[in-house]
DNA sequence: AAATCATTTCCATAATTATCGAAATATTAT
DNA sequence: ATAATATTTCGATAATTATGGAAATGATTT
């Protein structure tokens, strides 16, 4: 029973950078780019170890490698490790990290595929199932209880897409949002 | 054989974040305080398990517990998360991870001893064989080769402890730097 | 003091991950 | 082509980590 589970990237990012061979790694690469027998000399493993983790940290968007001749010279994606870091200091990515509580591993893949790093919706899902997985996502930016003027609604539904006029018509529709009187009031419809 | 291995705190950090569920909890807990059964409901593991990971996040410093009544609340540390993630923006800290590779077992133990969380020195060790451990990881500051005028050797030195005197008399005392002239240039030794 | 309750600790097991040697692949040199 | 070389893939094993049930702990209530 494989778990072919698809981990989301924040947590590629943690797993890749928990292994101390890895950080090694990274610190040596952070110097100069250099070839996996090099890296595999200097922190006394086998080639084949090595390269084991080289192909972890890529996956992770960590490193990336060249070919020279034999060799295939890996370096650091010094920026890639910036950019991660610098998402973790957004309180909205935090927050964010319930959303797998609740969602399963089906919906997980949904979300992945259809949104982008930053938690913007890249397209919109044509199948009907897999709307509703996005619309169930964005919907959790309202508080429930709570009542939202038009403005503020599309201030908020622009964060995860520019077609606003359309998320919040979905959102009507699959009954995940209330609306009263004409260009009048919204609020999040409770979910159980 | 175990392995009591004390580790680093970067690895540590790393490690316990490195979870799916850990990340669930970490994600709850950015909403609201929470005791453990409820953490333990809400993502489906049963209580000894989640308490272990409570405890993981608890050593890398990233949740901590107040005691109500029979519960155990559980908070989110958000600025040791945001601490960790500005860190890693520094080059600095990223070329440190370089040092894990030469120093053994006993040396990192010392250094991870004597040294607080940015890579400076706490306190000089007494004991000889510790202080060397501490100089050898200072004076990787220097480019082997280069040649360094006093003021910027202090200037290097003030990065690691204020007492910039001491430590350039001990890189002088224990050969890992030399030094020419009256108040003249500095330069490293090379090890090998 | 006894009973109850939430949590932790202990212990055993399941699952994942790291590791290496050997074989396969791909590239350059002869 | 053949040989040499660096890397990757494969297969198997060792090491680490996650997990939950049961017992122990510590606090609160009766």
């Amino acid at each position: 029973m494989a778990t072919q589970e698809q981990e989301f990237e924040l947590l590629g990012f943690f797993k890749a950078l928990a292994d101390e061979n890895r950080l090694k790694i990274i610190g040596l690469l952070a110097q100069q780019p250099r070839s996996v027998e090099e890296l595999s000399a200097a922190i006394g493993l086998g080639m084949s170890t090595t390269s084991h983790h080289l192909e972890r940290l890529a996956k992770a968007s960590l490193v990336s490698a060249r070919t020279d001749g034999h060799y295939h010279i890996y370096s650091l994606h010094t920026d890639a490790l910036k950019e991660m870091s610098q998402r973790l200091l957004q309180d909205e990515q935090i927050r964010q990290l319930s959303e797998l509580v609740n969602s399963d591993a089906t919906d997980r893949k949904v979300l992945s595929s259809f949104l982008d790093g930053e938690g913007r919706i890249k397209t919109f899902p044509a199948q009907d199932k897999k709307l509703q997985v996005i619309l169930r996502y964005v919907v959790k930016a309202f508080e429930p209880g709570q009542r939202y003027p038009e403005k503020q609604v599309n201030e908020i539904l622009l964060r995860f897409n520019e077609d606003k006029a359309f998320l919040r018509r979905s959102l009507i529709e699959y009954r995940l949002m209330g609306r009263e009187g004409g260009g009048g009031e919204y609020w999040r419809i409770d979910p159980d």
